[in-house]
DNA sequence: TGTATTCAGGACTTGGAAATCCAATACTGA
DNA sequence: TCAGTATTGGATTTCCAAGTCCTGAATACA
């Protein structure tokens, strides 16, 4: 909806090598199952968080992939704006008259401004951390009620 | 960025009609040239605003399109929720994870909600009256500053 | 050293939004 | 009634994100 699959997957992906911890690898196959991504697009997702180092990344037999930093470090924003340069968002106009700026404002500007600081708010303060289990708890809830997960 | 095409071509060509005011019809050429709108996109769009009855349509010579209401009783809501169905945003997951409601909540859910309920506030109190002139008057200010417009 | 395993990355296909094209229809004015 | 004008709507093309496929390269371990 304001994010690409990319970034939706990316994120998905390091809370659940998050969760599992611990200093071993965790695999490709292993997340894309687990999370439900189709696994060849997940891989291309992953070469780009191994790019930006945000993950490493290891082959051959019990390699895969470890977290460059504490899970407590790492920001949504460093994920999302590695696929959607969410950071252009500041100089888009929401009516498509670009550029937008607090010089050149669009009609509604003054309303989408504070609107667009919030999310970009969100996602610069809340870390992997913040997820972790999160998802989890969710998937269930919903197994529970019976709707889809 | 957050709008489809035709929800922001649909808003601009409806301020530009409020613009012209008067009772004789605004012409899709006439539109589509002032606002640089591909031509034919925009009679798509137009028909979608015609059905939905936001806009009275007149075909033949001296045709054209008219508003059906006074400018200041057209919400940008029912404009882009024609065109991007924002009402289902209400239980679109972020992550998704969906769906999401205040019952089974998403990760990052609490964060989110009262910045989709600020979006949907900003849609839904906006009028086309909001935005008479100020769309001209941004086109003059980029140009003044040799911007793209 | 050989082989199975895992990620890397280029090429390709699919799906849906955006844009284009064209024949049909409705209307105006002479 | 006729010619010209403007919207209608179906068919098609273009473009890009999303998804798939295949070969290559690196690594562990037997």
């Amino acid at each position: 909806m304001i994010l690409s699959r990319a970034s939706e997957y990316a994120i998905r992906a390091m809370v659940y090598m998050a969760e599992k911890g611990g200093d071993s690898p965790t695999q490709l196959k292993d997340i894309a199952e687990s999370e439900s991504i189709p696994f060849h697009f997940l891989a291309k997702t992953m070469q780009v968080l191994t790019r930006i180092r945000l993950v490493k990344s290891f082959r051959g037999p019990r390699g895969g992939f470890t977290l460059m930093k504490k899970p407590d470090q790492i920001y949504l924003y460093e994920i999302v704006n590695a696929f959607d340069a969410i950071s252009q968002w500041e100089t888009t106009c929401i009516l498509g008259i670009n550029p937008c700026s607090d010089e050149v404002i669009c009609p509604i500007h003054e309303d989408w401004k504070p609107i667009k600081e919030e999310i970009f708010k969100m996602f610069q303060e809340k870390t992997l951390t913040d997820l972790v289990g999160q998802i989890t708890a969710k998937r269930e809830k919903l197994k529970e009620l019976g709707l889809t997960g």
